[in-house]
RNA sequence: GCCCCCAUCGUCUAGGGGCCUAGGACAUCGCCCUCUCACGGCGAAGACAGGGGUUCGAAUCCCCUUGGGGGUACCA
């Protein structure tokens, strides 16, 4: 069997979304499990939309998902320029051909000529389709519609009788009506630039690309390329249309749903693998027991057999929870080395870094792995292990800082925390019992207070580990920061 | 309007005629662990869109309806 070669053609007219990064990802593992050839190629014949700065966002992001691409920009290849803005001189090739062959002619008919046509087609029930009627313009009549100014197009003369059907390897065969669904479509617009339904064509073949696996908002338009490919005498690759990524209200996925961006998700703090993963969920699934799959598994499993039908609803929350899967499996080294630059952005920790301050950083770590889902929530969590002057959470101290003993129970802390020769649970647990009894209170009334006195909040790692974190010094002083609060605000 | 695709718990899915009193995961709820929050463990609730067929037998096959999505551009 000869290599399988695919591709993943975004247009560089925005960031790589998450439907563009499931369909460069199944694309991905499709080459990968097939040791084959993952092409990417720019479609940048949108001038108006097109723009380097997005290219390169569009590459960033494929690179953090680790979707290395083995011909493209920046790679090369022998079946370039991987730019379509460079391969004008290909389209125009192959534009002169079909017309030379009598497939493809000249159009004068103006856009707004088009779309009257249309409101008129569709207020009679018919399917809005060319009418065909440049299709025998003789010379005189170009001379003429040329001298008014007007600029053509070229159609395609397509099939106007049978069907064209598109052997789909997800969906099936899937038959379209040659008469009504496949017009005389436009191949090379006035400017002289190709359409998509062109350009994809003479690409695909050129890049001698085997599987074409896109979404299905393709579908549709893929008899029109499949008489492209047969005018051409182009071999016709094989086709899978993969489903639609939609919105909790089960609309496409889109900006107003919130972020879709992957580079943002990787800014929020989503791991790679954990994004890949998830993704490789959005219509497709192995078994019925596994949704954890490492890359190398995705590849060695993944077929476009096991691909659904059905559109797949991006559930943000599972994302979440699965990137929580990833960061609980990272090594202590890894997990710092992720953490770093949020708690260096956040002012917390110096561009230098010590190795004490290191250690330091690595031991609040494996106290906050298991409570963080996203990396950035390490800013947050972790703020009072950094800041002297952490903030108090209002309703916190309301609600704890407020219950009766208050005042004693730190006291009688400070004081033991001086006696104890470590702060650890060892050494410490035994004392608060002494406080527990004397008090008469429970073990958490002791604890729940000294908590929002250390950290300014009810939620942290255990209290132990909180003292020992923070060491005598600063224990002391934060209970006596705290009391120096209270009495300020007229709380005890 | 016309054409195409799709239809299992709220969500992602397993299921390709009997193994299904429909399995798993996220989310939800309860219990356990416990100094809070997580993590972890245990458990509960929760679906075959509706209607016709085919068949001894249908979530699985066919048809219709309904619903959702997509296409219909000199966007890609």
């Amino acid at each position: 069997m000869s290599t399988v070669r695919v591709r993943f053609a975004p247009s560089p007219t925005g960031y790589l979304h998450v439907g563009g990064a499931r369909t460069a990802l199944f694309n991905w593992l499709f080459a990968r499990h097939h040791h084959g050839v993952f092409v990417l190629r720019i479609e940048d014949t949108d001038l108006a939309r097109s723009t380097d700065a997005a290219t390169q966002v569009i590459l960033d992001a494929l690179q953090f998902l680790g979707l290395d691409w083995d011909e493209g920009p920046v790679k090369g290849g022998d079946f370039g320029p991987y730019y379509q803005s460079q391969r004008l001189d290909l389209y125009q090739e192959y534009a002169a051909k079909l017309m030379e062959m009598g497939r493809a002619y000249e159009c004068f008919c103006t856009p707004e000529e088009l779309d009257q046509r249309r409101q008129e087609q569709m207020k009679q029930g018919q399917a809005t389709r060319y009418d065909g009627r440049c299709r025998h313009l003789s010379d005189e009549e170009k001379e003429d519609l040329r001298a008014q100014g007007r600029l053509p197009v070229i159609r395609l003369a397509s099939l106007d009788e049978g069907e064209t059907v598109v052997h789909d390897l997800i969906r099936g065969d899937v038959t379209f009506d040659n008469t009504t669904q496949v017009d005389d479509f436009v191949l090379v617009k006035s400017d002289g630039m190709p359409t998509y339904n062109f350009a994809v064509v003479v690409d695909d073949a050129l890049m001698k690309i085997t599987h074409v696996i896109r979404g299905e908002d393709h579908l549709s338009n893929t008899p029109k390329q499949i008489q492209l490919y047969q005018a051409l005498d182009f071999p016709l690759p094989k086709f899978a249309h993969i489903p639609m990524i939609l919105g909790p209200d089960k609309a496409l996925l889109s900006k107003r749903h919130g972020a879709t961006s992957v580079m943002q998700f990787h800014e929020d703090g989503y791991l790679a693998e954990a994004m890949v993963n998830y993704l490789s969920l959005l219509g497709w699934g192995y078994d019925d027991s596994q949704t954890i799959f490492s890359v190398p598994e995705l590849i060695e499993k993944f077929t476009l057999e096991r691909v659904s039908k059905n559109p797949a609803v991006f559930d943000i929350q599972k994302l979440e929870w699965m990137n929580g899967v990833y960061i609980r499996a990272l090594s202590v080294e890894d997990l710092y080395e992720r953490a770093l630059p949020y708690w260096q952005r956040a002012g917390f920790l110096p561009e230098e870094i010590t190795p004490e301050v290191k250690e330091y950083a690595q031991r609040i770590l494996k106290e906050l792995q298991s409570r963080i889902r996203l990396m950035a929530d390490v800013v947050e969590s972790a703020q009072y292990f950094f800041m002297d002057d952490y903030p108090y959470q209002p309703d916190v101290v309301q609600k704890i800082l407020t219950k009766p003993h208050t005042e004693e129970i730190l006291q009688y802390v400070y004081e033991v925390i001086k006696e104890a020769p470590q702060l650890n649970e060892e050494h410490l647990k035994p004392l608060f019992q002494v406080g527990m009894e004397k008090f008469g209170i429970k073990m958490g009334e002791l604890i729940q207070p000294l908590r929002v006195a250390l950290t300014g909040t009810n939620v942290s790692p255990g209290i132990y580990d909180v003292l020992e974190l923070l060491g005598s010094e600063k224990v002391r002083s934060r209970i006596e920061r705290t009391l120096a609060m209270l009495k300020e605000k007229e709380l005890i």
